[in-house]
DNA sequence: TTGTATGCGTTATCAT
DNA sequence: ATGATAACGCATACAA
């Protein structure tokens, strides 16, 4: 294999015997203001050279990346691969390329990623995890954020944010609401909340939908049944752990997510409850594994794919003036682990 | 928010009062030849200024962008995500960007991505996913790969690939054989395989290695107990109804992969079968959930996170001559979804 | 140690 | 429709 120098756009139109400019044209250009004659030897010209292009010198030169950079808090947690596909399904054949930014759920790698993404001159940031709740955070989100779009850049926000720009809006508080009503439907008073990271908007919504259900029943809500988790598997499992440890007694779990419902499972599991004739649970987010555990969890869907469609749609239009804000409402999907109170338990 | 003018390192370098030299060895240069001075004078103007360094210019002033690209073929399956894990891990601080490329298991895409990485001028491209069996796939990667490596690129091949080069290469054979070894050793001799893609050499490997224990045990091996999936959850699911829709009624499944397995155990509880009383189950790669289903699967630990790490590792060290192999060993786990063969059945 | 000048590969603005 | 040429923002070889 010979060490072959690099070729360029100039080899390319001196071997089609054309100008770099008809060159640039005919490979890139969009425009069909290129002879059929001249165009096809240009592009036999690169098959031949097996001419590679620099996207680094065109964005250079066009002062954009053809690139949409997504920022996730865990790329292994499904919730975020499912909206990941459809970003990527909306995105196909765009020649955009996705980068997705993983933050470990770390606010400052966020900030970090924010800024390499304006580094690239990304044609568009879509952040995909939730907003936060904490002010220091979100100025400096807000501020390289402004940096970013000022400069050209298009940004799209998953969840409520509070930043200005377009944004898709999954109803997590009618979610929960819903949800909290059913559980109530069912009889259970003495209910757990395994929560979120408190300081994300997701949580907050949320938890606030929850609250809702408990007024509108015309029961008191009581703070103290609320125990932190962060969204992760081993959270619910080590919240649920927790929840026993601690004295409680719940004839319903509700976990702010199902990942963490998951965890649950599994600890209920190792402590010889049965779901749910001995203690209900359920789940958020309608991730696929939630009809395959066993019992397959009553959940609240959020069409994840569907919303990171969307979210790439909105990036492709032109930013407007006003904000855009794409509603997505979240219905509550009966299955198997929400029973009614069981009359055996106190 | 005015809508500033892009601010580069000429603005720096004029608000510090130095050349522009100055002003990007202090900003990017790894060199300490700038006097403290001066540096904090350079340091002060970018923050004053706000600025942000454009990756594209450096990449093209340097004939080399700072992106790592991982090519995996399903970023929601978790042997991937902790395969990338690993790799994040061992690439922290190294100021190298992460590139997923996502071929949804399409040989094409995986084309399309090799190109599309070069075009970025990527320093490495690791490849994740299993190696193909299929020749005329093989040449197209092989081209595409020297093109690149020509241009002055890194690669690290994770798995067994038709391609030389540096690569980590867990023991597939090694690990099916013993599993296989187990299962027999329990008294299972009807067995039935849910295998991978036939064309993948994962596949490929960890069937051989099933065969070599049936030979170790003086058993023939019949290539008909064979059903193939795709590694997906779905495919498990689907395989383990065709294997009973045929007729076949095993005490042991073997899935290829955890997350097969976990599809099968569902269709399994789906027909109403116990497991690991009414038949056995196994499953190879010992994702994270495959210790979170019940029963816990019995399955073949490979070291995803360090396989990962290997990988970076060796990105990270300059090319040599010769291709360095970095063998990873894989060691079965016992758990609970492997039982003796139940004594009544025939 | 610091500055000057050139080139990286492409796109885009002009002419023609 | 095609060609010449000036940016694009930065790194670096070379000069001072």
């Amino acid at each position: 294999m010979r060490d072959a120098e690099t070729v360029t756009l100039v080899d390319v139109a001196r071997r089609a015997g054309v100008s770099l400019a008809t060159a640039s044209r005919v490979m890139n250009g969009s425009d069909r203001k290129v002879s059929p004659e001249l165009r096809e030897r240009v592009v036999g010209a690169a098959r031949e050279l097996r001419y590679v292009r620099n996207a680094n010198a065109q964005a250079l030169a066009k002062a954009r990346s053809a690139i949409v950079g997504v920022i996730v808090h865990d790329i292994g947690d499904p919730y975020f691969s499912e909206i990941l596909r459809g970003v990527e399904a909306a995105g196909e054949g765009t020649g955009q390329l996705l980068l997705v930014c993983d933050t470990h759920r770390d606010p400052e790698r966020e900030l970090e990623y924010l800024t390499l993404l304006h580094a690239h001159r990304a044609s568009t940031i879509v952040i995909a995890g939730s907003g936060h709740e904490d002010r220091a955070h979100n100025v400096a989100v807000g501020t390289r954020l402004d940096a970013f779009v000022n400069g050209g850049g298009r940004v799209v926000l998953i969840g409520r944010h509070h930043y200005g720009g377009d944004a898709v809006l999954p109803d997590n508080r009618g979610g929960a609401r819903a949800l909290m009503r059913e559980v109530l439907a069912h009889g259970h008073r003495a209910v757990a909340i395994i929560g979120g990271p408190p300081h994300l908007t997701t949580t907050h919504d949320r938890l606030d939908g929850c609250r809702l259900a408990f007024a509108d029943a015309g029961l008191t809500f009581d703070p103290a049944c609320v125990i932190d988790g962060d969204f992760s598997r081993e959270s619910g499992e080590a919240a649920t752990h927790a929840l026993y440890a601690r004295g409680d007694e719940p004839t319903a779990i509700v976990a702010l997510n199902d990942e963490m419902a998951v965890g649950a499972l599994t600890a209920l599991r190792e402590r010889g409850l049965r779901v749910p004739d001995d203690v209900s649970l359920v789940g958020f987010d309608d991730i696929p594994v939630a009809a395959d555990v066993t019992p397959a969890l009553t959940t609240v869907n959020v069409p994840l794919n569907h919303i990171g469609e969307v979210a790439m749609r909105l990036a492709r239009e032109p930013a407007s003036d006003g904000f855009r804000a794409a509603h997505v409402a979240a219905h509550v999907v009966i299955r198997e682990s929400l029973g009614k109170r069981s009359l055996l338990k106190p």
